[in-house]
DNA sequence: CCTACCTATGCAACTGGTTGCAGTGCACCT
DNA sequence: AGGTGCACTGCAACCAGTTGCATAGGTAGG
């Protein structure tokens, strides 16, 4: 279960709060690993319990208070131990990649609609991705140990998203011509 | 939930037994929506009660006897339903991208190592895809309809497992460059 | 002024997916 | 003779993830 380990990997970089970590994993950490704010809340209490992280209560102005958690000894020994096991490989489940198989049953031209409604997304997601590079990493090859990995992580996020652009091309196409 | 729609786009192709069912998920379309047996067995009894689908139980000799499923008339009307709505966009949990993510909290040397397994077994998919398409599209610009459908998907799978590949060479590069 | 959204945490109920087990009979290997 | 593995179905318990809701003050916009 890996929820347990972005999460501490999430709060070694920074200590924060449930919900800030929701925040975080909405624009980074959670685009190979989601997670809701219920999710996290859950198991940084659980987690508490364990040990493996502490929190601190701040008391805010204005705005609810939080508790801002961070990575203890224990925690810090699980991501190791956890890092030296397999990983089990990545699950993909792509409804779109279903209902074109079955598209035949149905109305073709709406299957089509929606390849191109998620490619725009997809679109999007690889712009912003390509915005972070840019940004964060201009230098790709002066990069060493963890920022080498971050950027790592990212190039892999570019290349899924640009492969699942162009195949979203060659579907279109396909059925394009498939319909004249 | 994209599983009732699978099972029942899998039985208008071919009608089949539960066990049947879970055997083609391993090797077909299992590859972007994975289940297990069990899984299987209880939504096919659900839609069952729900008269999606009727089921013959055929008496084997030498073997248990197996209830074979077909697509019932509702069945059909809901596949249709369900290609017409959205879908949501696939969802990709991937431990490898954590682990890389985390790797400088623990040994990198272990996470290299788990690319290069994580690689192999994407290359193997890969080539296990790429026969696929020699064996059953060898002429991909004759295809039309369900089959073209059905190619596209195959071709969306090659793209991912190359783009997989791609990404993992890359990684290992760098890594063992950073090392020295 | 009212609505809507943001920060912040959390409970409760539910659905989807996983794991372990159990039974049965045949085939194959050692 | 004994073990493993396949074909076939299924129960039971569990774990992970989702959805809806509650609370509560602050800010921004129509």
């Amino acid at each position: 279960m890996a929820l347990e380990h972005a999460i501490l990997i999430s709060l070694t970089e920074r200590a924060g709060s449930g919900y800030e970590l929701a925040r975080r994993f909405d624009r980074s950490i959670g685009y190979f690993w989601p997670a809701t704010h219920q999710q996290i809340y859950r198991v940084l209490r659980r987690m508490d319990e364990a040990g493996w992280v502490t929190h601190t209560e701040i008391a805010q102005e204005g705005r609810p208070d939080k508790k801002v958690y961070r990575v203890a000894a224990p925690g810090r020994a699980e991501i190791s131990r956890w890092l030296a096991e397999p990983a089990d490989p990545a699950v993909l489940r792509d409804g779109l990649s279903v209902k074109l198989r079955g598209a035949s049953l149905g109305d073709v031209g709406l299957v089509l609609k929606e390849m191109e409604r998620h490619r725009a997304e997809h679109a999007t997601r690889l712009e912003v991705y390509r915005g972070i590079q840019r940004r964060d990493f201009p230098k790709p090859n002066t990069l060493r140990g963890r920022e080498l990995h971050q950027y790592l992580v990212l190039r892999g996020g570019i290349r899924a998203e640009e492969s699942f652009v162009t195949w979203c091309d060659e579907v279109i196409d396909a059925l394009r011509k498939d319909n004249r």
